[in-house]
DNA sequence: GAGTGGTCTAGACCACGAA
DNA sequence: TCGTGGTCTAGACCACTCG
């Protein structure tokens, strides 16, 4: 099983599992990449590559002349995957994902909407306007602007459906990049009401464009959160960058 | 000159250039690996390298069988440098940062700050509270706590200095590695005043902590932006992951 | 000075996408 | 089917760290 996985993904695993298992313990020098490529019987360049990803991670440092020091533990990564869908995240946290979609369909393009999704104004897209919940509590507002290929597979899914983004890769769209903007803004009587707080309180704002492979959008939304329900973690290394999502743990 | 630099990064600074001169257009193909290398004389591997840059950067997409795909240009990258240290960063966006220290002492390592610095309860730390500016305005309350090593450093700046993060480094102090997370708090009686904001408004939180490239803890910080002053951006791509930190535009 | 990671080369085979 | 990116190898040299 798994013989599919490449050579460099399955070194990686090892290593991962092997620090995390504490064999090197926190702080501890990990073998040279020569040595590692020998205990693997794989080349040094497949030893580089999984190291690479470790450094990503944020498991390992990397200083030329110096060898690779553990870097605690603590936050596991979360992936691309967890980061685009709310479901998945939510799944991965142990938290059961729910949704209820408010509104939904065929609009045309604002300016910014256009902008984002790289159309003309006034052509023609859908909406989406979702309540999203963990555990049956309402914690974000998801007003979402899909192009019309995607739109159209959208509107025609159940509105309780808990994770569009599974549905839409089924139907072959295919996410591949994000850019997300998050700050702070204040809540709308719309988003007072959907989410049980008060106008004017201050929410925590993602505004997402996704893109598939070709570079084509597939979807803006902006998203906003009740204070207190997640916290957005990003990993970052002079070379190397990461993100994630997290639930509020304080 | 600049003939230190790597290769493959001169390949990626000419590809880069390239790109965002528009030479390939929004949503072209790029030329193949291999005719890469042959142009820039190098190595396959090399232009791979350079291109792993673009992607991380999400200039490029990527895909196994099909041409790469010149991503729109739009929000350029920022680098780890910039979002490590808000005085770099305030400058790369034309601004002025300034700041003032409210206050700055030894103390003991609290639960908290003891974890994260990742060392004993009561061991000995410093505290410093400063007050961030852009152009003279308010934005920023920071809470930073040191180890001792580097707090002693800090304790002797000017309170007046814009940048911490220049003259540590100048001591030899090194920035490898940083963990964010991002979420929304009311302010309290302190940030108002400090601020001149409304207790209980929201702000925008960001909590880091920051490592050397031994893994050892330099910093540890709490910062508070006032709502409408920054937003944080993110850009992830399956495969690779970069964030930065913009002023908000809206 | 020895050890180690960073860079680069040349070539190979495979998996996938598109015509 | 053919071109393309993904993976892997073997070896080389250099820049830097550390004892």
């Amino acid at each position: 099983m798994a013989g599919k996985a490449p050579l460099y993904r399955k070194v990686a695993g090892d290593l991962r599992a092997a620090i995390t298992a504490g064999e090197y313990g926190s702080g501890a020098r990990l073998p040279a990449e020569d040595e590692l490529a020998r205990t693997y019987g794989v080349s040094r360049g497949t030893v580089r590559q999984a190291l690479a990803a470790l450094r990503t991670d944020g498991l390992v440092t990397s200083r030329r002349g110096a060898r690779r020091v553990v870097l605690g533990g603590g936050a596991r990564l979360q992936s691309f995957e967890e980061l685009r869908s709310f479901a998945r995240w939510a799944r991965s946290q142990g938290e059961e994902p729910g949704g209820r979609t408010v509104a939904v369909g065929p609009g045309g393009a604002t300016e910014e909407e256009a902008y984002h999704l790289r159309l003309p104004v006034g052509e023609r897209i859908f909406r989406v306007l979702r309540v999203r919940t963990l555990s049956g509590s309402p914690v974000m507002v998801e007003r979402t602007t899909y192009p019309e290929r995607v739109g159209e597979l959208v509107a025609t899914m159940d509105p309780g459906l808990a994770s569009h983004a599974d549905a839409l890769e089924a139907h072959g769209v295919l996410f591949s990049d994000a850019l997300h903007t998050i700050d702070v803004v204040p809540a709308d009587a719309a988003d007072a009401e959907l989410l049980g707080c008060r106008a004017g309180d201050g929410l925590l704002r993602e505004r997402r464009r996704s893109t598939d492979p070709a570079g084509l959008p597939v979807e803006w939304s902006q998203d906003r959160y009740l204070p207190g329900t997640v916290a957005f973690t990003v990993r970052n290394s002079s070379g190397s960058r990461a993100m994630g999502r997290s639930l509020n743990g304080s």
